[in-house]
DNA sequence: TAGTGGTCTAGACCACAGC
DNA sequence: CTGTGGTCTAGACCACTAC
């Protein structure tokens, strides 16, 4: 028999077993939740009852409760107390990523085909989405991606050139715009719509479908620190692409 | 000149300006993400080097750095150091919300149409979904809900019965299966699909559409606490529905 | 051994709500 | 006035990584 039980082995087994008292103090919280032992917009236990509860300290217990908080599991008032949230609407998560690494991952072929990448004069209603006026340059891309010789995406795309001015430079048939895009700009928002509808016929012929097949139509919006950098509109068959996604507490 | 700045102005204008000191770190770090101070994948500032800088103590650093990392900003490894993250997969919030809310909140009429609401025998495919046994109870039910008279939604809906067991005693009418199940089972979590696709022939009678009209379909998975509760598809009118959302760091 | 993040403590002051 | 959450401090111990 080798060594009696090591230290190592002692801290291991207790940290499995009794995790860290915020975990704890989190977990107990969301169990009740879970089994509506508090319903929703019922007053919960206050910071104080729970640090003699749990025997931690304050800061201990607020940690618990603000991450239930930044997870919309509870709502917290000043002078008031915490709440069990109602949860009638629910948030789930929707990764977005980018194609080329999606259809890799895939183990798959991924080549895009450019069909336009220029400058031109902003219509109206392009300049109103970008922030540019009637007429000023912007960049313009349409790519089809493949994945394995298969059309499966037609990413039509506006892009602001203050945002981006050697956009038009890029090898698109290595890097995509999105990645690209990334890169310059690494932290924005996005406002998005899915649709499904019918393509149009320039998108029906750059897709090899038929005028009539559904398609999974997603329209993107993109700012940085107020600045609209980029409106992409991305037509796939419907019987080649679906958005996935999950709601997780 | 009036009395000299009171305490109350003093404090307002200090909190305006200075904001909490952790948000302060937080928006200092966040700043520099955008604007590319620190490349993803850069080693960041380490938590005693902010101390010093900002001139609090460690465990203000300590939230404002969770907080990034909660966002996904930010990586962190212990004995490494703080690194910034790779956007390449963008994470976006998409809001699922009762449909009845929805439409209510339109300022428009919401009106449920029930064609089924009975219990059957779980089909190998449906049982395997909800952690039945073939053959076993399942209920069913398949509601077209209209707004303003016009079909909007087929819901076709398979429950666990152990879940929720008066299901079929809800006068859906008056309550979506969506919110009497929220009632039952607040906690849950989901996975979905999102994809474009024609109608069945029984889903374009139902909805009063071609049978080549686009529709997007919905397909959702609901368990609760590993339990599957809920299995639906959810067929709208690609013309007459669509899913927006948004990212934001 | 030195530097990093991961976590906890025992206090503290403040703002806010309700009585 | 009391009780609530919102925030901060100055220290502490630990685990992990790299040298």
């Amino acid at each position: 028999m080798p060594v009696p039980a090591t230290d190592d082995a002692a801290r291991t087994k207790a940290r499995s077993v009794k995790s860290a008292p915020y975990a704890r103090v989190k977990d107990f919280l969301k169990h009740g939740l879970s089994v509506s032992r508090w319903a929703p917009g019922a007053l919960m236990p206050s910071e104080s009852e729970l640090v003699t509860q749990f025997g931690v300290s304050r800061m201990t217990v607020t940690r618990a409760l603000r991450e239930l908080q930044a997870e919309g599991l509870v709502t917290r008032a000043q002078g008031l107390g915490t709440y069990a949230a109602h949860l009638g609407q629910v948030s789930a998560t929707l990764t977005i990523r980018d194609l080329h690494e999606e259809i890799s991952a895939r183990g798959h072929r991924h080549q895009s085909v450019v069909h336009l990448a220029r400058a031109e004069r902003a219509s109206a209603a392009v300049a109103g989405k970008l922030g540019l006026e009637p007429g000023e340059t912007v960049f313009h891309s349409l790519i089809v991606h493949h994945e394995n010789e298969l059309p499966l995406q037609c990413e039509d795309r506006y892009v602001n050139p203050a945002c981006a001015p050697q956009y038009l430079q890029t090898d698109f048939t290595t890097i995509t715009p999105t990645h690209y895009l990334l890169e310059v700009a690494p932290l924005w928002e996005a406002q998005y719509s899915i649709e499904a509808g019918a393509p149009s016929a320039k998108e029906a012929r750059l897709l090899g479908i038929g005028a009539q097949e559904p398609c999974l139509i997603i329209v993107r919006r993109t700012v940085n620190r107020e600045v609209p950098i980029t409106l992409a509109r991305l037509v796939h068959p419907g019987s080649r692409y679906r958005v996935e996604g999950q709601f997780k507490p």
